[in-house]
DNA sequence: CTGGCCTTTGACCATACGGTCAGGAAACGA
DNA sequence: TCGTTTCCTGACCGTATGGTCAAAGGCCAG
C-alpha cells in the first residue's frame, strides 16, 4: 500500500520547464515534417533529427506517432478557429468578412506548415479529427452562416448562399499556405515580399467584398 | 548476333489490349489510394488489392512506386490544363472566366481523387513535377494573365491583379474536390446533390464575376 | 548528502514495405 | 501446330520503420 501520495500529486506539476520546452521543440519539428511528407511519409527519425533529440526521447513525450500527429492537428485547429473573432461583433460585412480575410491570410503566412497538415488530414477523410468536423466546426459554421444571413436580411450585402461564401473564404485564404510552393515558383522562385502579401490581401478582399455587394 | 529484329520492332505495338486495360485498372486504383493515403502512406499492396491484381503484376507495368505516382500526377495535370479551352477565344470575361469556373468545378466533381493527389504533390514541394510548374504551368499562367489584362485594358472588367484572380479561381474550384469530405460532413454527411452542385457553381460564378466587375 | 522522481538514450525487436526473380501460362503470328 | 513474345505470380530478400526497454544520468526537496 503506497503512502498518501495524492497530496503531492495534486499540486501543480512540479517541474514542467523541461517538458514544455521539449514538447515545443518536438511539435515544431513534427509540424514541418508532417507538412512536407504527409503522415505516412513522415518518420519519427526525421522529426527527431529536426528537433535535435534522439528518437526514443520523442516516445517519452508522445507515446505514438499518431498521438503526436493528433496534437499537431489539434493545435492548428485552435489557431484556425481563433480567427473567428474578427468575424464576431462586426456591424457590417465589409468589416467582419474583411477582417476575417486579413486574419486568415496572416495565419497562412505565419503557419503554412500547420495549414498543410490540416489540409492533408481533411483530404484523406479526416481519419483523426472527424469528430471535430462534426461538432466544433459544424457549430462554428452554423453560427457564421446565421451572422451572414443577418447581414443579408438587413440589406447589407447581396443574397449570396452563406455556405458557399464561407467555402470561398477558406479556400482562397488557405491557398496561399497550401499552394505556397506553387505561388513561389510562379513568382520567379522567390517567396512573396511584404508588399506582395499586402497586394494579395487587398486583391482577395477587393474581389470578394465587391462580389457580395459589400464594397 | 540477333537477326534483324528491328523490322518487327518498328511496327506499332502488337497487342496492347491487355496492357491498356490493366494499366487503366492500376491507374484508377493508384489515383484513389494516393489520394486517400498520400504518397508515403500508399502501399503497392493496397493498390494491387483495389485493382484486383497481384502486387508483382503492378511492377510488371510500372517499374517503381514513384513511376506509378508520376504517371498519376501527369494524367491529372493534363486534364487540368485542358480546362483552359473554356478560357480561350472568349470575347468577354463573363464568358471566359465563367466557362473556366464551370469546367474546373466539373473536374472537381469528376476527378476528386486526382485533384487531391495534385494538391498533396504541390503541398509537399512538388518533388516530382517541379519542372512542370516551371515550364508548362508558368507558360499557361502567363498566357491567361495576358488575356485577363487585355480584358481589363478594354474596360471589360475592373483592374484586378490577374495573378490573384487566377489563384482565387484555382483555390475555390479545387476546394470542392480537395475538401470534399469536409463539405460533405457539413452537408449532413451526404454528398452534394446535382442541385447543390449547380448552386455551388452559380454561387462561385456570381461572387467572382461580380467581384471583378464583369457580371 | 541522499533518496526518489523525472529525463535521456543506445540497443534491440517484430513487422511491413518496395522491389526482384524465375518459371510457367496465355496469346498470337505464321 | 509451333515458336516467340507478352503476361502472370508465388516466393523471396534487404531495408527501414514504429515502438520497447532497461540502465544510466540529472535534478530537486528534505
Amino acid at each position: 500500500m503506497p503512502p498518501p501520495a495524492q497530496i503531492t500529486r495534486i499540486k501543480a506539476p512540479r517541474r514542467t520547464e523541461i517538458r514544455r520546452e521539449n514538447e515545443r521543440l518536438i511539435l515544431n519539428a513534427a509540424e514541418r515534417v508532417f507538412a512536407e511528407a504527409g503522415f505516412g511519409g513522415a518518420t519519427m527519425q526525421l522529426i527527431a533529427d529536426l528537433a535535435g533529440l534522439p528518437k526514443a526521447n520523442l516516445h517519452y513525450y508522445f507515446p505514438t506517432k499518431e498521438a503526436l500527429y493528433r496534437r499537431v492537428v489539434q493545435d492548428i485547429f485552435e489557431i484556425w478557429l481563433d480567427a473567428a473573432s474578427s468575424f464576431d461583433g462586426a456591424e457590417d460585412p465589409a468589416t467582419g468578412i474583411g477582417g476575417y480575410i486579413d486574419a486568415k491570410m496572416e495565419i497562412s503566412r505565419r503557419h503554412p506548415h500547420g495549414s498543410k497538415v490540416w489540409a492533408s488530414e481533411v483530404m484523406q477523410g479526416a481519419p483523426v479529427i472527424q469528430d471535430y468536423l462534426e461538432t466544433t466546426l459544424k457549430d462554428w459554421t452554423d453560427g457564421r452562416i446565421r451572422a451572414i444571413q443577418t447581414w443579408i436580411d438587413a440589406g447589407k450585402m447581396a443574397p449570396i448562399d452563406p455556405r458557399h461564401l464561407l467555402y470561398m473564404l477558406w479556400a482562397t485564404t488557405q491557398h496561399y499556405a497550401d499552394f505556397g510552393h506553387q505561388i513561389e515558383t510562379l513568382n520567379h522562385g522567390k517567396p512573396l515580399t511584404d508588399q506582395q502579401w499586402r497586394d494579395a490581401k487587398a486583391s482577395v478582399k477587393s474581389i470578394i467584398l465587391r462580389g457580395i455587394g459589400a464594397a
